[in-house]
DNA sequence: GTGGTCACG
DNA sequence: ACGTACGTGACCACG
């Protein structure tokens, strides 16, 4: 096949476009039915020629010097009207947005342009296709050079196609002969004056017979309408000036190379914004449907028989870097993507010889083997294929989310539009839904894609995360505590913790005794039976029925939260009833029958650990979520129990002693503070002491609630309202307390002005280790908005250094763990506090490990304390 | 799918 | 006059 190249002639099309189309705007009032026209002409153009190189040319000053002579000799120049001109520039960046070349240059016409590469692409053996609204391009014409001229008919385009035949046919003359033609008839549209009295009929017959202007010229007499030899004779130097000026070159120097000219996707990020700009909705749409088509992302090889993909293997294990995906499927490898490049991604599905066992081995190998193995998502990954090693690693996920962790998810197919600007098929685009099929409903052809996608993305978007988390100094913390974590919650995921499931069920049984009872009593007191769990229902029993008053009220009705209904009818026993009500079928249906449902067949639990979801840098726990079982009340706390060291281990708990405060006195530097924690084990007693100016012996038991309460409010971005709140004081007695707290350690004070400061002139807060915040609320106009923004600036450098601290202190515990050969197991991790199982012949040992790293994870101007405790089950360890 | 509620740090 | 404490996840009701 020959390859092809497209010249447009840009200020042609564009004017076609403007004057066939009607006048339409965007929402910013820019005119935009040229371009919109001349995207469509594209648009058609490109799909019935695939080409493989595209140019548009434009002439630098419109309309240029060869009509300007005769502009100027005849005075009729007609100038471009303003709605048509501000959309030149516009023309210009829509095209740039695709990545489309454009050429233009000093001292030449696009025509010239357009002659010389289309010359130049024919003599070099292509095929070439000009478009424009200009005939005087048919000149150029020839069995290989095509010119095809767009025209509106009734509201539709259609381009009338000429080769050498077609030039011949309709003017009878060959396309060279067509500068002769205009020669003598002149064309008004491109300021060519021609020669007075002669038309094209006239013309026509003289250059048909006669082949060029300089030879009718020499047979003068035998011109045969007396006015049209007269007309020659009298205006010979006008024919010459047309001529000259109808020629168009075809040898001008351009600047020009395929490379350059090779169309790539033009579906690209930049053009669906400036398309969406513009609401080009029409484009919009079509720009989805052809996505799937035009994409950068690479060809992804199936290799379905043995000796391919074993030689493909090969290959992989000998590269310096590889991107690598694996599709699993009820426990099992389903099928293996290796991208090595753009141009060598392929996918091997399990089946027949190629089992997943041996798809372990390539993927184990590969990871053991090249030395920069780039991954989306590694701790899944590594569910199936384990590294012997941790470096050279680098998951494309978790770097995403350090550079903003503020998005919901993170897919590979975001990731490839942020950070190579590509758009390559989401998800979405290959299965048709948002949810991911299992691998055995895909087809080989979807699966593949999918997984080729993700491997190649992992690979490619490497070297620019890195280099953006390098500027924004995250490299560190990505390379030092992010990617090392991976490798410790995969194994806390694969150990799990074992639950005692019989003794879960009878605790679930007895929930649903008691249940039975206060329901019982509930629908007695309001003389019906009702939904106690619905929300509204409850509200009307309680405010409407039974007439209580104060009532608070939510967007969807009265509010019934538990804080609400105690302040307000802190003695009807209907309110206690309920309260007990929520808390009991709160026990049965989260943690009783909820967490049932996740006992593997080990007879473990074995949660999520999830890396790239909070704002702040902790970690969160899903399926189930093991961070948030019950502990502050008695009845809930005994659920703990359930949770069992194995046989012949105890656990081992071990919390961070207020680890946040302990970091704000760090961050600080408040003297004050720092000495607190130098002397007194019980810092609420002393900040109380402070504060209320009560020798520390002397202080009552609500000073220490206050002042504990008020150092919680600091943690989280201190307001007056909120603590009023929580102890239930007056907004004003709040304020009066933040204000004596802030003179016992005014440099805390400083600090969070500081921090709200800097966080609104960088628009980002940060951590010890340089984890970033965005604080995009900072720049809000609504206040509610804004204060959030301050107390999320305040709290978030606080809850990120702590967070980044356990971080630490889990991977050199795990790691220290390995090293030593323990058998003890970390397990869970709840923010300030880890979990460990221990065999009983190790725990000293353990323990005194554990103290150990946790205590040494950071340097801090007050010492970080652990407590720790030991048992048989969870309940006995905290 | 969203909002209300409540479990944890 | 406004109307909240910071960070999560699971379950239920309801449209």
């Amino acid at each position: 096949m020959k390859e092809k190249i497209v010249l447009i002639d840009g200020h042609s099309i564009l004017n076609r476009a403007f004057y066939g189309l009607p006048n339409l705007t965007n929402s910013e009032g820019l005119h935009t039915n040229a371009v919109y026209g001349f995207l469509n002409i594209l648009f058609k153009i490109l799909e019935e020629e695939k080409p493989q190189y595209l140019t548009v040319a434009f002439d630098l000053h419109a309309p240029t010097f060869r009509h300007e002579m005769y502009a100027e000799y005849k005075g009729t120049r007609k100038p471009m009207p303003e709605e048509l001109r501000e959309q030149v520039p516009l023309m210009k960046q829509v095209l740039e947005a695709m990545g489309v070349k454009i050429a233009e240059q000093e001292g030449y016409e696009a025509d010239d342009i357009l002659g010389t590469l289309a010359r130049r692409g024919e003599r070099e053996g292509r095929d070439v296709t000009i478009v424009s609204g200009d005939r005087d391009l048919l000149q150029l014409a020839t069995d290989t050079i095509l010119v095809r001229i767009p025209k509106t008919r009734m509201g539709k385009t259609v381009i009338e196609d000429y080769h050498t035949a077609e030039v011949l046919e309709k003017y009878q003359v060959t396309p060279p002969q067509i500068i002769d033609l205009k020669a003598l008839m002149g064309d008004t549209s491109d300021n060519i004056p021609g020669i007075p009295g002669v038309g094209e009929k006239t013309a026509t017959k003289i250059i048909a017979e006669y082949g060029s202007v300089e030879n009718a010229h020499e047979h003068l007499e035998e011109i045969k309408p007396k006015k049209a030899m007269e007309s020659l004779r009298d205006h010979y130097d006008l024919a010459e000036l047309s001529k000259k000026l109808a020629t168009i070159d075809t040898d001008s120097p351009i600047d020009w190379d395929y490379e350059s000219a090779r169309i790539g996707s033009l579906y690209t990020p930049e053009a669906y914004d400036i398309f969406r700009r513009l609401d080009f909705k029409n484009l919009l749409t079509r720009f989805d449907s052809q996505k799937a088509e035009s994409l950068k992302g690479p060809e992804v090889k199936l290799l379905e028989e043995f000796q391919e993909a074993e030689e493909a293997c090969r290959r992989a294990a000998a590269a310096r870097r590889a991107g690598i995906c694996i599709l699993p499927e009820q426990g099992q490898i389903a099928g293996l993507a290796v991208s090595l490049s753009a141009e060598d991604t392929f996918y091997i599905p399990a089946g027949g010889f190629l089992t997943p066992d041996y798809l372990k081995t390539v993927a184990e190998r590969i990871m053991a083997e090249v030395p920069e193995v780039s991954t989306f998502g590694l701790k899944g990954l590594m569910k199936y294929a384990r590294a012997p090693r941790q470096e050279g690693f680098f998951d494309i996920q978790i770097a995403a989310y350090l550079l903003n962790p503020l998005k919901s998810v993170y897919t590979y197919d975001d990731i490839a539009k942020e950070y190579l600007g590509a758009v390559i098929p989401s998800a979405e685009d290959i299965f048709g839904s948002v949810k991911l099929p299992g691998a055995s409903v895909m087809t080989p052809e979807q699966a593949a894609c999918y997984a080729g996608q993700t491997a190649f993305v992992s690979l490619a978007a490497r070297e620019p995360l890195s280099g953006a988390l390098e500027e924004q100094h995250m490299k560190q913390l990505f390379l030092e505590i992010e990617m090392p974590l991976v490798f410790t919650l995969a194994d806390m995921e694969e150990a799990g913790i074992e639950v005692h499931a019989e003794e879960l069920q009878e605790y679930g049984r007895n929930l649903q005794v008691r249940i039975d009872e206060v329901e019982k009593k509930i629908y007695e007191q309001a003389g019906e039976t009702f939904n106690i769990n619905s929300p509204k229902q409850l509200g009307v029993i309680l405010f409407e029925k039974l007439k209580l008053t104060g009532g608070k009220k939510t967007k969807s009705g009265y509010s019934t939260a538990a804080d609400v209904l105690e302040r307000l009818a802190p003695d009807a026993p209907v309110v206690a009833d309920i309260l007990e009500y929520r808390q009991l079928t709160k026990l049965k249906s989260t943690y009783a029958d909820g967490l049932m449902n996740y006992v593997a067949a080990d007879g473990r639990i074995h949660s999520s650990f999830n890396q790239t979801i909070t704002a702040t840098g902790r970690i969160s726990s899903t399926d189930p979520n093991l961070q948030n079982i019950p502990v502050r009340m008695e009845l809930g706390r005994q659920i703990r129990k359930v949770f069992v060291a194995k046989e012949g281990c105890v656990f081992i708990d071990a919390d961070y002693s207020q680890i946040e405060l302990r970091v704000l006195a760090h961050l600080s530097g408040d003297e004050k503070l720092i000495q607190a924690y130098r002397e007194a084990s019980d810092i609420h007693r002393i900040t109380a002491s402070e504060v209320f100016h009560v020798p520390f012996d002397q202080v009552t038991p609500l000073q220490r609630r206050n002042a504990k309460a008020v150092n919680f409010g600091i943690v989280y971005g201190i307001s007056s309202f909120g603590l009023s709140q929580d102890l239930s004081i007056s907004r004003k007695e709040a304020a009066d307390y933040i204000e004596k707290y802030f003179q016992t350690y005014p440099k805390i004070k400083e600090f969070l002005d500081r921090t709200v400061k800097e966080a609104k002139d960088k628009g980002y807060v940060d951590t010890m280790f340089g984890r970033r915040r965005p604080v995009p609320e900072l720049k809000s106009s609504n206040y509610m908005q804004r204060s959030f923004g301050e107390r999320v600036a305040m709290n978030s450098p606080i809850q990120g250094t702590a967070a980044d601290i356990i971080k630490i202190a889990m991977i050199r515990v795990n790691e220290r763990l390995k090293r030593e050969q323990r058998k003890a197991r970390l397990l869970l991790q709840v923010h300030d506090e880890l979990l460990i199982e221990c065999p009983m012949e190790e725990v000293d040992q353990v323990c005194a490990l554990l103290e150990e790293e946790m205590r040494g994870a950071a340097s801090l101007a007050v010492e970080l304390e652990v407590d720790m405790h030991t048992g048989k089950n969870w309940y006995e360890a905290k």
